[in-house]
DNA sequence: CTGTTAGCGCGTTCAC
DNA sequence: GTGAACGCGCTAACAG
């Protein structure tokens, strides 16, 4: 039998629905015959309670709220997710967190589907992915509130974003002012299914290099799969050209990690030879004395979850939410231009 | 009114409840004045529906694994999510992921039972958490299957378990090996509610000690509440000692880095005046390059799900999972006695 | 102690 | 187009 009930389960144990229901509850007293043969049939039938049915007729109250991340345990991830965790703890609801890690961003459509369809979660937070009108039409009919962590502010109530475009510009800013004029850029290939953070960021980039009338070197644009080992392979290729760039802005810290071993491996120092700054500073990044931009990413995952508690419990009052301005956190990695590579 | 049904809307909206469904499901055509009323009063009652009732209606299946760690987001936390995740991935079943994040251990059994009575899961994973008779019992009656990440084997099916005491004396015997005969413990407090690791590992680190003929020295017992802060404390305490160890063995790597920040903090140098060996092998290890027992974290988190996967798909047949053996990994943190300090 | 029955809230045929 | 009635699987209250 496919899916066995209490009904089947009752009928081969030669008993009525209470008395299974009983056993199953071990409440009141049940002769511990019958019980015997309720748990055999149990056994039998490979019976398993629907905790839907349970929950419906109990009436007990439990509300999920979901997360959708792509790739939950990419470093930057995991600290979104430590703010997310905390502001749950915070307020004592009983709010569950279901995780939902993208894994594929081309089936990202088809995942939020599922999502929206199993009707599992109250509500939902996205974080880092692309979000389409037609997402969000799904949402909202399906009336599940929900809130993105963007890169990009665009305005909306439902949104916690810094401004990756400006991150862009201050990282570069900050190696233009050490007098680096080659600057190299490593991100992620530009896409619009995923995050468009690398390109968001490369736009900074091109910005400040043209505030600071610095040459915009197309070799320099090193671009893949987000990752160490991408990176790593990037820089490689960026040492070997003809004249390799004296610094380089790694879209994220773990690529920024990449570079570096990829410079020590080419026999050259950082930041003597060659400055890197990354970006998110990652908790990673403070034990290795990484120069980087801060996001905040830990405080966009708490600052998010309050603002979906805020949306799910009380809806005709939610208080738009904004996150610290980016910071440039200046540690090892970074020194002024020599002027001897 | 507490919680509207369709019944309310239908009844405000001067229509059937059959018509309300279909507006919210947008499904077979409605004539748009209706559609309109009905909106109407689901906005006035804050009406929302009922997604366990939905769920029952529809019969749509969708099951819920649940995942209970004490702080989730320490790094030894992360990397078995990350195993965690990546097992869930690899099958593609449609489990999601539940989170349940222990932050205050002694409220661990009044967690438990929530989530048991909350029937939200139909299966768990329990981590590095003390599993009492009493709590075993009660998932079993509740029919919940359920393996755990344990510290020391145990012999049960349902367990994924490392032998820590071994692992203590590994990294004991490492320093010992080393020529250290002065080597300080740094852990967390005894305890039972919680994982017993601590205690474990140094059972382990005394055994070595008494195999080395090595003398065992109360002060060099440092022990405290997780965390890189308090390992940093004790280390410093460990350094104010009239004839301080020449190597410590922390529990996790996190307490080593601690430690590393103290002695260097002391205008002391790792590994030459002293050798640290941390415990654990998280990501973050790799990248500064400290000494340390590999417990293949992320594999007990694959390993984990995996066997719970099983359990709940296959229960006639479940077959033992196996985690590799620890492996000690010397990196940059330990070196010879000198005999200098 | 145990069988029977009435909901839990919503989706979904059916007739109208 | 729209309302009424039934069923999803289980619990709980009520008789027996």
């Amino acid at each position: 039998m496919a899916n066995p009930t209490i009904y089947d389960v009752a009928k081969m144990a030669g008993v009525g629905v209470g008395t299974v229901s009983r056993v199953l509850n071990n409440s009141t007293r049940v002769s511990p015959e019958t019980q015997e043969k309720v748990l055999g049939a149990v056994r039998e039938l490979g019976f398993r309670r629907s905790k839907v049915a349970r929950q419906l007729s109990t009436g007990i109250q439990h509300r999920n709220i979901g997360v959708i991340i792509p790739f939950v345990t990419h470093p930057s991830f995991v600290d979104r997710l430590r703010g997310i965790q905390s502001a749950l703890d915070d307020q004592d609801n009983d709010f569950n967190l279901i995780l939902y890690s993208v894994n594929e961003p081309d089936r990202w459509d088809e995942q939020l589907l599922t999502i929206v369809e199993q009707a599992a979660v109250d509500g939902v937070l996205i974080a880092a992915l692309n979000v389409s009108d037609e997402q969000q039409d799904l949402l909202i009919k399906a009336n599940i509130p929900f809130v993105m962590l963007r890169d990009v502010s665009t305005g909306e109530l439902n949104c916690i974003s810094p401004d990756s475009i400006h991150g862009g510009y201050m990282a570069t800013q900050h190696l233009l002012g050490l007098g680096h004029r080659r600057i190299a850029y490593v991100g992620d290939e530009f896409s619009n299914i995923d995050s468009p953070a690398s390109q968001l960021r490369y736009d900074g980039y091109v910005a400040a290099l043209k505030a600071y009338d610095a040459p915009y070197v197309a070799e320099y644009i090193c671009l893949g799969t987000h990752g160490e080992e991408t990176a790593h392979n990037l820089m490689a290729s960026l040492l070997a050209l003809p004249e390799p760039p004296t610094a380089v802005f790694a879209m994220s810290d773990i690529q920024a990690i990449g570079c570096i071993t990829a410079i020590r491996e080419a026999g050259l120092r950082v930041p003597e030879d060659i400055s890197v700054i990354g970006y998110d500073d990652v908790q990673l990044s403070r034990y290795i004395g990484l120069t980087t931009v801060r996001q905040h990413l830990e405080q966009s995952g708490y600052l998010g979850i309050q603002l979906l508690l805020n949306m799910l419990t009380t809806p005709e009052n939610v208080v738009p939410r904004q996150l610290p301005p980016l910071e440039l956190v200046v540690r090892g990695t970074t020194q002024r231009y020599s002027g001897t590579s």
